[in-house]
DNA sequence: AAGAGTACCAACCGCCACTTC
DNA sequence: GGAAGTGGCGGTTGGTACTCT
């Protein structure tokens, strides 16, 4: 097998999409789907690189993408999970119906992150400097993988937590640095749904169950 | 009014993980 | 088991709009 190149280099468009291209992407999709992606273009007749689709498709026209301002309660679901996942847009993503990883991302660096390093010069206590806190720690716990992708897992749930019972869930690409992340901690319920609590005890109460799941997990020797 | 600086966001690039053969 | 194909992710860039001087 030959691997060919993501994008040939005769030929074929880059830059932004034009509402013509945008629309015969929207039909093909509409009506023969998109199994692969590097075919797509030729079959919908585009001159464009098959990635290039992709992108366009997820982060623009699919129809159930939502526009418009990030809401106050996105705004706390983003920092609590960045606290917790750091960069992993996609993961934060799958929390945020309607919003792209992509999205997220640019809302991160355009206005979360100032927010963060404004709050910090000002020393004022609040979420977002508490968020701040687990960020710049530097932390990023991987097990928590397993709560933004609860609903793939074989779990249980105790007191409205979870324990994870599938460590595909968990990423071998980054591994797993313990820290003040649990500080940030969010918890989910079995169906992966986000039980939100600002209460400084609770999260206690869930940085405790997160080092006791992952120095289990760690003595069991499963892969983080 | 115009130029400089800044903010925002769509899109690209390179890498990695998974799947297929 | 390993090589190749493909999809997906995160970092980064470049163009445009907006604000300030």
């Amino acid at each position: 097998m030959v691997k060919t190149p993501c994008c040939e280099k005769m030929g074929l468009k880059k830059g932004p999409w034009t509402p013509e291209e945008d629309q015969i992407l929207i039909s093909h999709i509409q009506q023969y789907g998109h199994g692969n992606w590097r075919a797509l273009p030729k079959q919908a007749g585009l001159s464009r690189c098959g990635k290039s689709c992709r992108l366009r498709w997820i982060n623009y026209l699919r129809p159930d993408i939502k526009r418009g301002r990030f809401s106050k309660e996105e705004e706390e679901i983003i920092i609590k999970l960045h606290g917790i996942l750091g960069n992993r847009w996609a993961t934060i993503a799958t929390r945020l119906p309607g919003r792209t990883d992509n999205e997220i991302k640019n809302f991160w660096h355009t206005h979360l992150k100032k927010r963060l390093e404004r709050s910090e010069l000002q020393g004022s206590s609040n979420s977002l400097q508490e968020a701040q806190a687990v960020c710049s720690a530097g932390s990023s716990i991987n097990m928590a993988q397993g709560v933004v992708d609860a609903s793939d897992a074989t779990s249980s749930s105790v007191d409205g937590k979870l324990l994870i019972a599938n460590d595909s869930l968990l990423s071998r690409k980054n591994p797993p640095i313990v820290g003040l992340g649990f500080y940030g901690a969010v918890s989910s319920d079995i169906s992966g749904q986000i039980i939100r609590n600002n209460s400084h005890s609770v999260i206690g109460e869930e940085m405790e169950f997160w080092y006791n799941m992952f120095m289990n997990s760690h003595h069991k020797g499963i892969k983080m």
